[in-house]
DNA sequence: TTAACAGGTCAACGCTGTTGACATAAGGTG
DNA sequence: CACCTTATGTCAACAGCGTTGACCTGTTAA
């Protein structure tokens, strides 16, 4: 709330729906849709606030009368992303497989915005969208047996697995074209060409190498951690209540 | 190779060794050190080509001489942080131990020079530094017996999940003070009041949450990874040889 | 001694986000 | 219906950005 600007009406207060020259109606969800639109068809780069009021047909300096600046249009943005994501899921009851389906979601989510994604996903938005998000995950942990703390662990790094890697595959396939190949020459003139004797592991792995990383780790990651969680939660359930809260399962100390 | 810009002469044709107007002798190294003190004293808003150069008492476009833009600038610097990570990590032969004080060290060591991290951890820079991780990580799991497809998956799976949280964690710590105040206030007056006949679930976690959204949730994230990848060298182990190879634990097709 | 040229400098380009002053139309009030 | 307030669109200007082509000069190899 302090930090809300004197310059921007809360979407509230407006009224005064006055045409730009061009005649169009300007409001807040026009100006994410087209946002997104641009990031969509140009890429990362091609949002800029003077292209952005060139697409909306208005001037650049009129999307500061509803945004504070770009960072807060691009909470916007990233707010409109989760709730489309959030829209589409519908859970089935079993805590293990509507993770998984929601994390899969958030993540080709991310993809088909990459431009977005990258800009936005390690953004705290406190909007609407967001806070249901949280809401809904607390809700299937919760149900499905974790005890509160745990819950919050797992809703926590569940969360920002999937915000993570959602951004690292965002930010790759947002790479300027040239980057993008550069990074695939790489590894075909790089890696798959070192010699046995220095580089041996790479040598006797490079196929597999080759194949594996040329798709996004995540499914696999994802995978790993709800396997973790699912044995915990065993842990749990099994020995009655948790009297035993720290056990890492690991040996090394937290 | 096919990208190495003509104006950019190769460190190994570099003689002429001219003083700048200031008496500054330039290299490479030079530039990337002084580079990574100006993204730590400054911020990432701070690492401009102009103001780089006045750091180094030199024009800016001098620079050109030694990078063919900034983003080929951006690429030595990251290999110069994984460089500086893997040398003060040294692994005792227990692979779950090892890749977790690796895991935890390539996170710290992101988040020590944050501006540099977000800049830069989902590049592949294909350059000494990170060869030589890949090499070692995969020789850490091929050595716990893991069979090369899947010490390849984990591989994947590991050194992106590190990077990505990196990633993440950095762009919260990097971002402008006003906006990462902004966050934490967020937390505290959004979540913290949210009324339990709405959101019952955060109402409910909302101390645990305070507490746990605070850090990072990578420590967590990274044990529930080599749980399940412990989990399965077992499975592998006992079974004798990997006959069933496909096996995601999970019921859902991959 | 000289010729070649790597490398430092300078000025300029087009682009960016942002702001303050100004113009105008919308809408509540009487 | 007329008035006044003010939300909102427009315009011009600012400083700063990455990048480049032309220029100049010191170093080095022959």
């Amino acid at each position: 709330m302090t930090s809300t600007n004197d310059r921007v009406v809360p979407p509230a207060a407006r009224r005064r729906r006055r045409p730009t020259k061009k005649g169009v109606v300007l409001s807040a969800e026009l100006i994410v849709e087209t946002a997104l639109r641009l990031l969509k068809e140009h890429g990362a780069d091609a949002l800029t606030v003077r292209r952005l009021g060139l697409a909306l047909g208005a001037d650049p300096s009129a999307l500061y009368r509803y945004f504070r600046d770009t960072d807060d249009l691009l909470l916007a943005i990233a707010d409109e992303l989760i709730g489309r994501t959030l829209r589409t899921w519908h859970p089935t009851g079993d805590w293990r497989a509507d993770l998984r389906d929601l994390g899969l979601r958030m993540h080709s989510g991310s993809l088909a915005h990459p431009q977005a994604a990258v800009l936005s996903s390690y953004r705290v938005t406190g909007r609407v969208h967001e806070i249901g998000a949280v809401e809904t995950i607390l809700g299937v942990l919760r149900g499905a047996g974790f005890p509160d703390p745990e819950a919050v662990r797992i809703y926590h790094a569940f969360v920002d697995q999937a915000l993570a890697f959602a951004a690292l595959d965002a930010a790759s396939i947002a790479l300027p074209r040239a980057a993008r190949e550069a990074e695939a020459g790489v590894w075909r003139a790089t890696y798959a060409r070192l010699p046995a004797d220095t580089h041996p592991h790479i040598a006797a792995t490079a196929r597999h190498l080759m194949a594996d990383m040329r798709r996004s780790a995540y499914p696999a990651a994802l995978d790993m951690l709800l396997t973790a969680a699912a044995a915990r939660l065993e842990e749990i359930t099994q020995h009655g209540n948790a009297e035993t809260l720290p056990g890492r399962t690991s040996g090394t100390s937290h």
